[in-house]
DNA sequence: TATTGAGGGTCTATTACTGTCCCCAATGTA
DNA sequence: TACATTGGGGACAGTAATAGACCCTCAATA
């Protein structure tokens, strides 16, 4: 029995009190310099408790008060630092990896501690997180193909910006979605690129546009060019997303997003809808990758988090078992807990 | 930085909570079966305090709660022995025996957390830290000396009964004091060679009597017998007094008292009185070891608890510089202290 | 210069904690 | 058998700690 097994015995309110103050350190580690006021809103947690907990922070040295607002100290950054591993292991983020292993039965899982929906900072860990692996991976003279959205913005984001490949090649796999030039596929495949200092490709089409539009977009060589690389693909990342709320983001026609709901569609990846087994429900009419092309990439890359999203990632985890699912300790602990109900 | 360093860091309060439960924990299971109110007296914590947490407790599964009183799990059995260590390096004792034996200018300091004076279970933890200590050192055909007192006696209980070398002699190092029985050399000295299942001699002495007498009593056989013993002796294990308290349990005349505190007496062993530089002030008259005895011997041992010992363990701790001194957190922070403020 | 956002101070309501006492059951003893 | 002792659980009131709300002043910035 080591150290954390024993405190969680004799003394399991430790947890309550290390999560607050990790939080809130890391919270004005990555906002600082920051006040009371904003920080209580950011975190969800009463000025007056702030307070009293980052008076005891910073009689511990671990963040300095000036009138501009707070900074963690050198020490501080140190606990940060320390406090994810152990967070991590409080938390048995570990024995979850394997359960849920097991229970999606997929070969990689990797858990962020934490609620993405909660807590912003945990949706920046899985971005760090992903890109850690992606930089893991990465080989000379690899095409990698990313999708849009926040989580994926995130992931380009956090990629450090230094080689660690020669003539790497991002493109986006799917056709773009949305207002925000941020979250699209385009933009994040551009920034990616430009962070592993390879090159990358755009796919200038809108999503879910009528039969006869795609079908002559599809003969512009710039388009065909892409279209064509991604069936060359050696990397996949994509975000996985609820069916219901991404036929809404997409502006589905009500009766069709009814129609497909009471199919089964729950999950979303890469503008294909699926039932909670892994089947091919619908897929929304854009130029990009498709079902096959998908199984047969080398290696493919989910990511999303929040408890809301664990019956997206179950479909998704269906398709293939060699697939990497990261996900965050919310939607990990919610899609143990809807299995077990179903075994009952 | 490891767990501990963290912790120390960013939520100090998490040791009174460890303390506390500790503490509770540790004395239901040297006292199971005990009810709460029985517990409240004996470590000084009010009687509704003591049921919240042993409520905490009890829903960790660590005690159980019956009718005739609590007990202590197997599980709260393992998390106190796992403890043992914890709360050593929480308090840091590692290196307070390496500050206090720069301090002292020793070579052996073994130091056990807590107040003996305050918590009855640290003055049992000295006993069976020296005990084991002992256990190691012991070779056949060694003599060993032991004087009187209650630290003493819990040596000598806290001994598991089994055998670790051959034909062991216990003697008593010096005559006998004081009334009670339990904590007289002669049957300390009885007990530890049962426990150790090696033979003993009695020294049938009474302390601090008149010089012609002394002679008298030193021609009998027996009498000589151990005192030659006693040059011959391997390891002496002593306990440390105050020169005040033993100068009254020994009930000296006042004058003589008052005489031997002014020349600066601090401290008591084996019947010879001490200032706090080792000069040996004065000497009680009766049989039993003296300093060029206490000189030649190989290995010795002084043992010694509480706040109020400090002076007393730094004037015996003045005598051999390769003494093993057996101390409490207590004792060991006060003497820095009295140290570091004497250095100013 | 006006405004905004920062920390610090302080009062109050509420919540949690703790000391105290009572009751009853089980156990051991006269 | 009756009684005293010691055990746990319940309940309540006083107190201490905590959290919320609002004020102030100060400094940076537009």
């Amino acid at each position: 029995m080591d150290l954390i097994e024993i405190e969680k015995k004799i003394a399991p309110e430790i947890f309550d009190i290390l999560d607050i103050r990790y939080n809130i350190l890391r919270n004005i580690y990555y906002n600082q310099p920051i006040g009371r006021r904003g920080l209580s809103n950011k975190i969800n947690i009463g000025e007056r408790t702030i307070r009293t907990e980052v008076n005891i922070l910073k009689k511990q040295g671990l963040l300095n008060v000036e009138s501009v607002g707070m900074y963690v100290t050198e020490e501080g950054k140190r606990v940060i630092e320390n406090l994810e591993d152990i967070i991590r292991e409080l938390r048995g983020i570990s024995e979850l990896e394997k359960r849920l292993k097991r229970v999606l039965n997929i070969e990689n899982i990797i858990i962020v501690p934490g609620n993405s929906d909660k807590n912003g900072l945990v949706l920046k860990d899985m971005g760090k997180t992903t890109s850690m692996y992606l930089r893991k991976i990465i080989q000379d003279n690899f095409i990698i193909g990313i999708t849009g959205g926040t989580t994926m913005a995130k992931i380009a984001e956090e990629v450090p910006a230094n080689k660690v490949a020669d003539n790497i090649l991002v493109i986006p796999a799917r056709g773009g979605l949305g207002k925000d030039v941020e979250t699209q596929s385009n933009s994040i495949a551009a920034k990616l690129a430009k962070k592993l200092q390879g090159s990358y490709k755009l796919l200038h089409v809108p999503d879910n546009i009528d039969r006869e539009t795609l079908e002559a977009v599809l003969k512009i060589t710039d388009i065909k060019e892409v279209i064509e690389l991604i069936d060359k693909m050696n990397i996949l990342i994509f975000g996985i997303g609820r069916a219901d709320t991404m036929a809404e983001r997409r502006q589905l026609p009500e009766k069709q997003k009814k129609r497909m709901i009471e199919k089964g569609a729950v999950g979303e990846a890469f503008g294909h809808y699926f039932d909670i087994e892994g089947n091919d429900i619908y897929e929304s009419l854009t130029v990009g990758i498709n079902l096959k092309a998908y199984n047969s990439i080398d290696t493919i890359i989910g990511v999303a988090g929040g408890e809301n999203k664990s019956e997206a990632i179950m479909a998704v985890a269906s398709l293939r078992n060699d697939i990497t699912i990261i996900t965050d300790e919310a939607a990990a602990r919610k899609i143990i807990k809807i299995v077990d109900k179903a075994t009952e």
